[in-house]
DNA sequence: GCCAGTTTGTACCGATCGGTACAAATCCTG
DNA sequence: CAGGATTTGTACCGATCGGTACAAACTGGC
């Protein structure tokens, strides 16, 4: 039974805990109950193909629940403020790691060089799309996509450094006024910034949500 | 003769390249030139005491080069400016990564959590205090230097995500406009944002300048 | 040139690394 | 229940891990 999808779930968990390198096939195994047979023969790879897979798990779960929403969205400012509530439920307040980011900073960038670099050029394309279309023009809205997806990334490692999951949320709540500002159709929003009932705001099932196994007990 | 100081730089670009857990002993030995005896000649303590003393080397660095002038500036908002320059030239425009930010995000964020905690405590205070002498209340202040911090760190990885150093430069840019703003006595930079003469304009060296080899060769 | 003290290279330690082989256990299908 | 295919546990592989032991190679003072 324990299919793949489960098994990738732990894994993205274990990778998240200790990185690429620091994740031994002894923690797999732990972590998701599975000996190094049943491992090999779901992932025939080895380390690299879990790895793989679990990139490309996490980069499918933020194209359907982030992505497409900002691209598609009839109301681009409210897909913009459900982004951050999607966000602060997946990244649990700084609390996880985001992989990709993880991975980008480490040696193993080199590896998974492609995936990374389309991570984070989708996110900023999508974001500054719906920042355009609720009314800025091209170039301030491609500035500040990218500063919110950095801040965004910024915001984990500050969170975790300080061990003080507040400054993430912080962080979350001084994006969400920067993007709303000069927004009239966000102007309610600024206001009421509590979660919205949004289709995104249970963002983050999916992913091993409560699981936190992380390899040891 | 090889003093620790000038092995301690080395050690820093390792430990920035592979991470904590995936820098061995065979890479430090071959970065440094050195051979086991003679490293645990000079660190007793191993790979946890070399990590250790390099984290309070960059530590030291930061305080002197950064933080130390943000607090006793008798203009802040140069102060400010300046840090930008010595951030950018420091981590050469996000090709160079902040190992204490990748040790936050890693699982050895326990062993080194005081060290960690203290770097980036430090900057975020120091700032705020620029900030607030340079006319802006307690509040903002601490706010926008959380803010800026982040966003720094943040700008890291989605510089070396997009393998794209314009990304960090267009950040600190950005960056020095937003601190800049609402304080008068910096409106005159916000026009003239090339490198000044100030104190810091050199920041960077002494901390392995232009020492790219990486451990593999 | 000699000798104490330091610095270095190298062989070696047990443990663990990622990965393979393969037989026992388990599971469907008939 | 039989029989073939799938799933699993475990023993094992060579390589490398962080760390130790220790003798050879240096060094400066006399």
């Amino acid at each position: 039974m324990t299919g793949r999808a489960e098994t990738l779930q732990r894994l993205a968990e274990v990778f998240r805990a200790h990185g690429y390198e620091g994740t031994s096939l002894a923690l797999i195994s732990r972590a998701t109950g599975l000996g190094k047979g049943s491992l090999y023969h779901l992932f025939p790879g080895g380390k690299a193909e879990m790895a793989t897979l679990v990139l490309e798990e996490i980069d499918g779960w933020f194209e359907t629940n982030l992505y497409a929403p900002l691209r598609e969205a009839k109301h681009p400012a409210e897909a913009v403020s459900d982004m951050f509530d999607a966000v602060e439920v997946y990244f649990r307040s700084g609390r996880r790691v985001c992989l990709v980011g993880v991975v980008a900073l480490g040696s193993e960038r080199d590896r998974f060089g492609a995936a990374v670099r389309s991570y984070f050029a989708r996110w900023v394309a999508a974001l500054a799309g719906a920042l355009e279309r609720s009314g800025r023009n091209a170039a301030a809205s491609n500035a500040l996509a990218e500063e919110i997806v950095a801040q965004i990334q910024g915001a984990i490692v500050l969170a975790r450094a300080l061990d003080d999951p507040a400054v993430f949320s912080r962080a979350m709540t001084a994006l969400r006024a920067r993007a709303a500002s000069a927004d009239p159709a966000m102007a309610f929003r600024t206001t009421a910034v509590g979660l919205s009932a949004g289709p995104l705001s249970r963002a983050g099932e999916g992913q091993g949500e409560g699981c936190d196994l992380s390899g040891e007990t």
